[in-house]
DNA sequence: ATATTTCGTGAACGCATGTTCATAAATTAG
DNA sequence: CTAATTTATGAACATGCGTTCACGAAATAT
């Protein structure tokens, strides 16, 4: 392809901007307050050169949502070693999700609100990489089931969800703390694996 | 005071309507796209009229909140018995707030995207029924640790917001499986505080 | 060097929506 | 019954924002 023109790399540049002023927007604003305008100004690009690269406002949202998705479920895939069992399948996807999280707290606190129009559990599931984040969620859990990590009586689908909000409740516990001598989010993976398999009662 | 008056009544019977109609448009639509155009039409008055009662959309939309939460939170009251022990308070809210949320389907779905505020932007927390609730939890997880029906060694504001999310999230899947042939919100007590106290590994 | 094409710009446009307010209707007081 | 007061109305207003597009600049081709 021609993604090594100078052309190319310039349109990619001045995209990487515009998605770079976006998901700071989107992150500090919310989808509906967030506007074009600011996005433009930050990115130190006129209103229409957005609409040079972007359909639209939706389109930006979306396609900045699918890419900073796309590298996280990159990261989880490539860090997870062939052939491992669930209890460390789930111990990886819940460190590296973390990671991705912590140095993209921007894109953490869009994958965590905008629940405006549809819940994000919909949405996420609605896109290619929303089905795809899913789907490999949904096959963890089972082979967690078949492993006995995880009890059958659970419905594979409700569990994944489970996972996911404990998941988001407790980085957002952790955003929230004050910045100040704050631990970094890595050290609660186990914090996060406890509560969904042995819930909060005694060990 | 003159709550019986003929006047006081019909104007209540106004804000009882305005209500209705409001809470419809914001659990539907969300917050943003709602309308006090449509609010009005709905509720058969003129724009106007929705301003007489309330300040502005802001107003309406947090006033409608805190009106439900009170409800919902007098109807947890009252069902929960003196001297009761920890587990029975966790199941007795449970129960309680299924049996609210099943008969106030749209004060859930705003409740939700509410609830991804509370812990974002902290708006529940400010209002005093907000922190009504929240005190309330508190209590009552603080209590279960006493008891040791929880480990003392979660956090119990972490605690009190996994719980919610928990609640949520099983909410949401029963509101999403398909109308028929639905079982009761009801039943999904047990699975609720199973999830909260052992997780998800066998029993 | 000139013509042609592509790209960048931001003022202007259109539309949606929250809010106001002059006017009218209804209610209450005298 | 009439005047005064309260309440209801919705057209009009103000604002904000997504989107367009005529124009000019820059790059490329001839």
């Amino acid at each position: 392809m021609a993604a090594f023109s100078r052309k190319e790399r310039d349109r990619q540049l001045r995209r990487a901007d515009i998605y770079r002023a976006a998901e700071h927007q989107f992150a500090v604003r919310g989808y509906h307050r967030a506007t074009i305008r600011e996005i433009a100004k930050q990115a130190q690009y006129a209103i229409g050169t957005v609409y040079l690269h972007f359909k639209d406002k939706d389109a930006l949202y979306l396609s900045l949502f699918e890419e900073k998705m796309k590298v996280m479920m990159s990261a989880i895939e490539e860090n997870m070693p062939a052939g491992v069992d669930a209890k460390g399948r789930l111990e990886i996807f819940v460190r590296e999700s973390l990671a991705y999280f912590e140095e993209n707290l921007d894109f953490f606190r869009i994958f965590v609100s905008e629940a405006d129009r549809l819940l994000m559990e919909v949405r996420l599931k609605r896109t290619p990489i929303g089905r795809r984040l899913n789907k490999y969620l949904m096959d963890t859990i089972r082979q967690a089931q078949e492993e006995k990590v995880i009890s059958k009586d659970f419905d594979t689908e409700q569990v994944v969800d489970v996972f996911i909000n404990i998941l988001k409740t407790v980085v957002l516990d952790w955003f929230q703390e004050g910045k100040k001598g704050k631990r970094s989010l890595a050290g609660k993976s186990d914090l996060i694996l406890r509560y969904l398999l042995k819930g909060t009662s005694g060990r």
